[in-house]
DNA sequence: TGGACTCGCCCGCTTACATCA
DNA sequence: GTTGATGTAAGCGGGCGAGTC
């Protein structure tokens, strides 16, 4: 893991904090530390989320009369999700997680892979509705569904490099070794041609034919087939 | 009809955390 | 118990297509 970026990224979004502290809330700094620590803390992937979470995960994020609509679409959609987690995070913060840990419990149980596993293969990607009928028997937010299928889509994307990478580097292999091969053979036609031997043992002139001069061994010129060569370049 | 804007989705990169050797 | 490697959930920025005005 690379340490060069910390001092970017601490251990929440500012961005969200930036942007939402503009457009929505205009915080205190000890309000937005409290957000951001409230904001990874209250996190349980494993709570199945409320019904107007479920709703707003999706549908509420883009609502037309919404203020964030001033905003780019995407940022808008991001700062709602945050404030959206935001705001659950800190109706959820239970016993166990009541704490200075956040982002605990981040694993997906077994289960739940299981079933994201098996809806992937049948499709890597996933429509609205096929996302809220997901979340909805496993108990995720919608987005978990969505985020689990992108990484999928990367891994997946990774694995399928490393095999064509794997099989080009065979292939360079298999490519050199010809090489070398023909590399050789070369060298032994050249030993071949100055030994004496060379012209004695060649078929009659009647079928092939060498030029003195560019070295081309030929078929005679009445042939209608095109004109073999053979180069015994440098 | 073309352009600006918004929205939703995806990808690549990155970080933080969990798990294991 | 500590540590480094690895796996993975999630955040962020940017690109792109579709819809709307």
């Amino acid at each position: 893991m690379g340490d060069t970026d910390l001092g970017l990224s601490l251990s929440f979004p500012h961005h969200h904090l930036r942007t939402t502290s503009q457009h929505h809330h205009p915080l205190t700094s000890s309000d937005r530390n409290y957000e951001a620590r409230s904001f990874l803390r209250g996190i349980d992937v494993n709570r199945p989320p409320s019904a107007s979470e479920e709703c707003e995960d999706d549908a509420g994020v883009s609502s037309p009369n919404s203020t964030l609509s001033t905003i780019s679409g995407k940022r808008s959609e991001r700062e709602a999700n945050a404030e959206d987690e935001r705001t659950s995070s800190r109706g959820a913060m239970s016993d166990e997680d009541d704490g200075e840990n956040c982002r605990k419990k981040l694993r997906l149980s077994k289960d739940q892979s299981a079933v994201l596993e098996e809806s992937f293969r049948e499709h890597n990607t996933l429509n609205p509705k096929q996302k809220l009928a997901l979340a909805k028997q496993l108990g995720l937010r919608p987005r978990q569904v969505e985020v689990w299928f992108q990484n999928r889509r990367a891994r997946t994307k990774l694995k399928q490099t490393e095999v064509d990478c794997e099989f080009l580097k065979r292939c360079c292999e298999n490519l050199t070794e010809e090489n070398r091969r023909l590399h050789k053979e070369v060298q032994q036609l050249r030993a071949l041609k100055l030994s004496p031997h060379f012209f004695m043992h060649m078929s009659p002139p009647t079928t092939l034919t060498m030029c003195p001069s560019c070295e081309h061994v030929s078929v005679p010129s009445t042939a209608a087939a095109p004109t073999p060569r053979i180069v015994l370049g440098p």
